[in-house]
DNA sequence: GTCCAGGACCTAG
DNA sequence: CTAGGTCATGGA
């Protein structure tokens, strides 16, 4: 039977901390309610005690995208208790337990990245908006969803199409070349983010890094937030700021001795320990 | 006005 | 391998 909501009984899982934690671009937060777009899904997602409660716009006959989505299935115990056993990670978890990684569809996944180098997450927000509201398929029209809420994430193919200027025009600036060759590199068949699913990391890592505007770091996000391989450990600012202050306070270390330490130092699932922090040390800022 | 943002890339030492 | 410049744009 089609249903147009349904409940999640999930525990250890912060919703909130979740969507608002730098992986997504595309959730808008009211009250205790968040609003957001999954394939051509408008959703609308609360928790309550022992679960997440989600309301689509139009009846929804699987929801097997959902539970992707949200990853509710993984057990979050079961990851924290791989993280080394260090005050830097202790301090992390217990300033944001329940924080999850999610598993976004590998395309706008890279796309939002593409656009995210040195840009800050309320800026992103703001390009990905302009081009779902340009380029996406307006969706549930009798919606009055705002801020690029209530449009599909536009195919490469729709990109493709466009130009530079289009694409500049949605404040993108330096990052529109970019993200025009990689939409005609996939729209051509030239990459075919689907087949990177079979990959070992290394071999994922590296075809991702073929395309321009690609470098390590997006590439460990899309593998991580896109593709679920939990050893990428993405390093950005936030994250070289945490490595210095936290693990090498006494003396500077370079980009490479914080990479190699990086590699080795967080276990199987080094990736959700980065997530951790980087909310961390977002949080103690604000 | 200045600094910086979930970087990548190129060049010079 | 490291340091520095460049690329747009706007928040803090």
């Amino acid at each position: 039977m089609a249903a147009a909501e349904i409940f999640l009984p999930v525990s250890d899982y912060d919703l909130a901390a979740t969507l608002d934690s730098g992986q997504v671009f595309r959730w808008r937060q009211n009250g205790e309610y968040w609003h957001g777009v999954l394939g051509r899904h408008c959703l609308t997602l609360t928790q309550t005690d022992g679960g997440i409660h989600a309301r689509a716009a139009a009846r929804v006959s699987d929801w097997q995208f959902l539970k992707e989505f949200l990853q509710a299935d993984v057990v979050l115990a079961d990851i924290l208790k791989t993280f080394p056993d260090d005050e830097p990670m202790r301090a992390a978890v217990a300033a944001c337990r329940g924080l999850r990684l999610l598993r976004q569809e590998p395309w706008e996944c890279l796309a939002s990245f593409i656009l995210s180098s040195t840009k800050q997450i309320v800026q992103i927000r703001q390009i990905v908006s302009l081009l779902c509201e340009r380029f996406g398929e307006r969706l549930a029209p009798h919606l009055n969803f705002s801020n690029g809420i209530g449009y599909s994430f536009p195919t490469p193919e729709k990109i493709a199409s466009t130009d530079e200027a289009q694409l500049r025009a949605c404040k993108m600036g330096f990052r529109a070349p970019s993200l025009l060759n990689a939409a005609r590199q996939i729209a051509e068949g030239k990459l075919d983010l689907e087949k990177i699913r079979a990959l070992d990391y290394a071999a994922a890592r590296a075809e991702l890094m073929t395309l321009r505007g690609v470098g390590g770091k997006i590439a460990d996000c899309v593998l991580l937030f896109g593709y679920g391989f939990d050893t990428a450990f993405p390093v950005d600012v936030w994250i070289e700021r945490a490595l210095q202050e936290l693990y090498f306070p006494k003396r500077r270390a370079s980009e490479q001795r914080l990479r190699k330490f990086a590699d080795t130092h967080f276990g199987p699932h080094a990736g959700y320990a980065q997530q951790y922090l980087f909310h961390y040390m977002r949080m103690r800022l604000k």
